[in-house]
RNA sequence: GGCGCCAUCGUCUAACGGUUAGGACACCGCCCCUUCAAGGCGGUAAUACGGGUCCGACUCCCGUUGGCGCCGCCA
């Protein structure tokens, strides 16, 4: 076997546009990546598009956009296959002068109903090599009388043996393979030969891919022979699985990675969750950058065996990272959640899109709330997001938890003003105390930590006359709670109130008592 | 059916012949506390099964079982 020519470690991702780039892709993506980037390589990206009847720009994009996103960038590409026709029909043309490939005119229904009955008496199912036998004469006569015909590869019959990166010494017996079609026709090579040719012609010296080519790996070895090319290193990546341990089909998660982004995960959670998925780097550490991966990652750290993809950790590491991201850039991402559900409105209508892609500049736009066309701030939006960064798992739950602050009408049940066992009068003399203490308060001394400060005193005051001696600040702060916020659930009181601030604070207090 | 790959808590995994089988998510409990989170502390929970080899197997070998992948004129 010949060895590869460079020492320079090049890698690449050849996806094919005929679906949205997955989970999967996407692992495969990054362990291409992340691999070069720690051996000083070359990652490469190469877009499979012969298949042209399922080959669609729309898939192309999605892999282009979601590559972006998760900022995984490569060093060369895209290539397109469709676009290197010329290459894949030298070489096919000398694999059928040299006769290590040949003209098939079998018609299709005939090698189905050769394939059945193979398996039906248990045999592996395989082409019968019948048109290798055709004469040069057969076979000019048959073509230009325009019969269909397709390009074989004689697989030789024999024991293919590599060593597989990831999962150690793999053999096969090709005599089990057959003679397999390597194009459609001269202008449209097929899988397992396109993509010899081009990691060759691409140089690529180290092929990581989805455990499910594994079993195309002999074909190419045996076609990289016959073309006389080095062969590449190979690695297996286990599958990502479905929680049936399935793999993720189009039902069941595999939908666009984009979609993730969509939901309000940030890429750098989706990263690290997925490099985890079928590698770990040996200590305790759990937490990854991007960079700290591509520093860390080795081949050593690839598991063999599939791994579920598990939802409840990916919202963990989203929580981490979204509790690290600066304000400004998480506030200038919900603005998109907050627009896309009606709550507020911008002059711009390409807006959402550009903030959402990071390359908006959101302090200098104008936002309105949509109900009443009132302006608000960036940093109305920012404070918000301060308020409720703590208990985000995803973005886009954001509008659901603070909608209030956007709304003129809160309409919630008058019995969740209710502390505990509070009597309905002690729930009106407490809305009456906050409404005091809270008009007291100037403007300029309206502010989360003062309020803090005030409530937390009055409220122990208040409790104190009202049980006798009991200290339960909640019998001030709950009513005011669910008065400013209309939930059960939500960010301190003080926080709502220095962001609604004290006209709005103070009206919310009022509809509270009378209950409209 | 044939061929191949795989097998540690529910999930992701550590261990590379000698550990009370470790960590993380999830779950449960406690603390903090005006709610929910976040945070702190603690807990439940695993070597699929059967044979070998060895003083000693999660670890090596064989078998069984199970899961997955491929067997396209898709990639």
């Amino acid at each position: 076997m010949e060895k590869k020519i460079s020492n320079e470690v090049r890698t690449r991702f050849a996806p094919s546009p005929t679906g949205f780039l997955h989970i999967g892709g996407a692992r495969t993506a990054l362990f291409n990546y992340l691999f070069a980037k720690k051996n000083n390589g070359f990652f490469i990206l190469r877009i499979e598009d012969t298949d042209i009847e399922r080959s669609k720009p729309e898939f192309d994009k999605d892999i282009l956009d979601c590559l972006k996103w998760l900022g995984i960038e490569y060093n060369e590409g895209p290539y397109r296959q469709s676009e290197r026709k010329e290459i894949y029909k030298r070489y096919l043309e000398k694999l059928l002068e040299e006769e290590r490939a040949y003209y098939c005119f079998c018609p299709e229904e005939e090698l189905e109903a050769q394939k059945q009955y193979q398996m039906s008496i248990g045999e592996a199912p395989r082409y019968s090599g019948k048109c290798s036998n055709l004469s040069k004469e057969e076979v000019v006569a048959k073509i230009s009388v325009g019969e269909k015909a397709v390009i074989r590869f004689k697989t030789p019959a024999r024991i293919v043996k590599f060593n597989d990166l990831i999962r150690g010494e793999v053999e096969f017996d090709a005599g089990l393979i057959g003679d397999i079609v390597i194009a459609k026709n001269m202008e449209t090579p097929l899988y397992n030969f396109g993509a010899v040719v081009d990691d060759f012609e691409m140089k690529i010296t180290h092929i990581l891919r989805g455990e499910e080519h594994l079993s195309n790996t002999p074909k190419q070895i045996l076609i990289q022979e016959a073309l006389g090319f080095f062969h590449p290193e190979y690695g297996h990546i286990p599958l990502i699985l479905a929680p049936d341990r399935s793999k993720l089909s189009k039902r069941e998660g595999a939908v666009s990675t984009l979609e993730y982004k969509k939901i309000g995960y940030l890429p750098e959670a989706l990263v690290n969750f997925i490099a985890f998925l079928g590698w770990n780097p040996g200590t305790e550490k759990e937490v990854f950058s991007l960079s700290e991966l591509a520093q860390e990652f080795s081949l050593d750290g690839v598991q063999k065996a599939g791994a579920i993809f598990n939802v409840q950790r990916l919202d963990f590491l989203n929580g981490l990272y979204i509790r690290q991201k600066s304000l400004e850039k998480l506030a200038e991402l919900s603005i998109a959640y907050f627009i896309s559900t009606g709550l507020i409105e911008t002059i711009q209508p390409k807006l959402a899109e550009s903030l959402s892609n990071g390359n908006g500049h959101p302090e200098k736009q104008i936002f309105r709330i949509k109900e009443t066309k009132e302006e608000i701030s960036f940093d109305f939006i920012k404070n918000i997001v301060a308020a409720y960064r703590e208990r985000l798992k995803k973005l886009s739950e954001i509008t659901e938890l603070a909608d209030f602050f956007f709304r003129t009408e809160l309409s919630y049940d008058r019995g969740a003003l209710k502390w505990k066992n509070m009597r309905e009068k002690d729930v009106l003399l407490s809305i009456d105390k906050s409404i005091d203490i809270l008009s007291k308060i100037e403007d300029l001394n309206w502010t989360k930590e003062n309020l803090e400060k005030i409530l937390i005193l009055e409220s122990e005051k208040f409790s104190s006359k009202l049980h006798e001696g009991i200290n339960d600040r909640g019998v001030l702060l709950w009513p005011l709670r669910v008065a400013l916020s209309g939930k059960k659930v939500s960010a301190s009181p003080f926080e709502i109130a220095a962001i609604l601030g004290k006209e709005k604070t103070l009206k919310r207090l009022k509809s509270a008592k009378t209950g409209n």
